[in-house]
DNA sequence: TTTAGCAGTCTAAGTGTTTGAGTGCTAAAA
DNA sequence: TTTTAGCACTCAAACACTTAGACTGCTAAA
């Protein structure tokens, strides 16, 4: 009965051909030689590692036997195992299970296969389209990078925005709408809008309004948040002559607005699809993870952390995470560029035993064409017409 | 052991005094009569659903004659209670087990309860605080109010937005960045602003912009969805002379826009918080539940179908609920009013064992502030100065 | 160096037993 | 008539025990 749990793939070695030199040396620097294993180690060991992200489980001699890619006997593939084990690329849950790949066994796996899988036409095309489509303002950008990821990996998740201390204003624009409000509309650059609406306790009138409007683009566009000093504000107030009293809340909005920029935060989405893998269904595990989810600031350090400057798809498998409530997770992220600019970042936490092929390929994708999208306009709004 | 497991609380019986006369009639029309339960019997039902909201566990005959409030011994209590299980209010898992309360159990207490608990203090102040704070604009609403509701109670909070099919906009506005750039600014009644950015595909004026405004002003404000048509487009066209091809984009934009407030839509948060409770300890039960998140429409139907016109707090326990998943799950929502519309709920999901004391009173506190906040101007923007 | 065969290990599943919480019933007490 | 004490009964949960079978490692032959 058992045997079965193999039996629907018999082909799902790894489709490629012969392994060819490996990417790259090895990221993390365990000096990771994979030199030192064989042709023949190599195959059986990718098979290990598909057969398990498959099915989830336990991997054994005699299913392997059954691979068209490894030739020798069941005997042979557990000597070969045994030695694997004994490198550390391969653990045993317990003495009369198959293997399962360690999280050694993962990073190579991962290093070896990171610069070859192509996703296939029809997934590209639809990525692009929802990026294309859904991504035209910053406002939302992290809230929908969050759910595209999720829903083209089906793992959980996550987008993240760093700090951005040094944003200004670009243009202010005042729309009047009674005596006592009006609504104040800030523009950022790369088109982010911001919109606050403004009642106030005493009464205005539209040429305050339209004064107001020119003060604040004389004084304060292109200002930072801790540019807003006494003398500017003074400044702008002498401007407005016997309004000067609307200056002060209007500056204070601006300043708590401009705050709003020098947070960084993480979105999280689909965390319901961590419950169709078994390595969730204990509740406990799970909800230790999705405790994480909530106090944000662990898994902001987390990513903040992995601070390695290069641009490429960073992968994180169990314990190489800095958090160990994670310790069984893998965390898949890669910055998103605008320009030269890290303005975010985007990926997914799943399980160990992750579809990596597929989830690198996906990430990899979506976060250059977000970073596409968002720098089509670096000082104008991006999108076309139809936006929000 | 097993005893234990009520230990913590011997006065845990529902801390009011004598049972008041009840309130008001059963909604659901099963014709319950609750005149048929003895005081005695009120206060056993009562403590086993206290007990067993608060342990989740069957309620036994020992453990009740502890409870000071009931004066008889276990024999009696299971005289009783014997009694209350051949009237429908009790259920047992089975023989050898303590008794549960069955749906009419639940409705029981609910419709006894729900006109007399009263939150602490320091919880009202602190919601009433959170609900000012974070509601000011309706774009957002939905998202904080379902968190709001997530984070009160500890269930999984729920808001909903019916379809809104006339709204128009009360004042257009637009800000030009570019030649081929503006961005088109709608203000809609109750505060609701709406930022689009424009990108043509030929070049404008920022006079042409200025004449658009007037254009879209006085042909498309107080213009609903479906009275946008060609003799309007067309009129507004003429106006705009030599530039008019520059309507047809907009008003497909404004179309799409308002679009927007004729679809129903439904935020769910605070999904984790479920995983708390041993109901939901089933991963098979849990990701049902939560698959009808996902495919909200189901649960919108649930709540538009359950379209009773009071304003009262609904209720729906268990099977109660027309969706199936949610069987064993309770549903507890109110409508948001402002002025004489409905324009949304407000609620949360979680176990039939739910904390219906305190549940009720929130949602109905949540529910009446956000009313109250969307209320303030209904033609004017709401908030305070600490806007977005 | 590879392979067949075999003994050994260990989990998962199934079975039987025990424990105790809780009931319903009966007969005595109030 | 109502309440209570006592007792026999039931059943789920916990535990111990057995069995089946999926693997392995080792050995000796190919």
């Amino acid at each position: 009965m058992k045997s079965r749990r193999f039996g629907l793939s018999s082909g799902s070695c790894i489709a490629g051909s012969v392994a060819e030199v490996m990417a790259g040396t090895a990221e993390r620097g365990n000096g990771m030689d994979d030199d030192r294993l064989s042709e023949r180690k190599k195959k059986i060991l990718r098979a290990i590692v598909d057969a398990h992200i498959t099915y989830g489980e336990p991997v054994g001699s005699k299913y392997l036997s059954e691979d068209p890619q490894i030739t020798c006997s069941p005997a042979t593939i557990r000597n070969e195992m045994a030695e694997l084990e004994e490198m550390g690329y391969l653990e045993q849950p317990h003495t009369s299970a198959g293997r399962v790949p360690s999280e050694l066994g993962y990073r190579f796996y991962v290093d070896s296969l990171i610069e070859r899988y192509s996703a296939t036409k029809h997934e590209i095309d639809d990525l692009n389209l929802n990026i294309k489509f859904k991504l035209t303002e910053m406002d939302h950008i992290l809230d929908e990078a969050s759910r595209l990821a999720a829903s083209f990996t089906n793992y959980t998740g996550i987008a993240f925005k760093p700090k951005m201390p040094s944003v200004s204003v670009m243009k202010f624009e005042f729309v009047y709408l009674g005596e006592r409000d009006f609504l104040m509309i800030m523009l950022f650059p790369g088109g982010t809008v911001k919109t606050k609406n403004i009642h106030l306790g005493f009464r205005v009138t539209p040429e305050t309004v339209r004064r107001l409007t020119d003060a604040m683009n004389i004084y304060f566009t292109g200002v930072t948040e801790n540019m807003i000093t006494m003398p500017l504000i003074v400044k702008a107030e002498e401007y407005m002559e016997t309004e000067s009293a609307i200056v002060h809340p209007i500056s204070k909005i601006l300043y708590e607005t401009m705050k709003e920029f020098d947070n960084s935060d993480l979105k999280v989405d689909g965390v319901n699809k961590l419950l169709q893998y078994p390595e969730y269904s204990d509740i406990g595990r799970l909800r230790d993870l999705i405790g994480m989810f909530e106090q944000k600031d662990k898994l902001l350090d987390a990513i903040e952390a992995h601070d390695n400057s290069d641009d490429e798809i960073n992968v994180y498998i169990g314990s190489e995470n800095a958090v160990d409530v994670m310790s069984n997770s893998t965390l898949v992220f890669k910055k998103i560029r605008k320009g030269n600019r890290i303005v975010g970042a985007v990926g997914v936490i799943g399980p160990k035993r992750m579809d990596y092929k597929k989830v690198i390929s996906m990430i990899d994708r979506l976060a250059s064409g977000i970073g596409d999208v968002v720098s089509e306009g670096d000082s104008l709004p991006p999108g076309k017409n139809d936006t929000k």
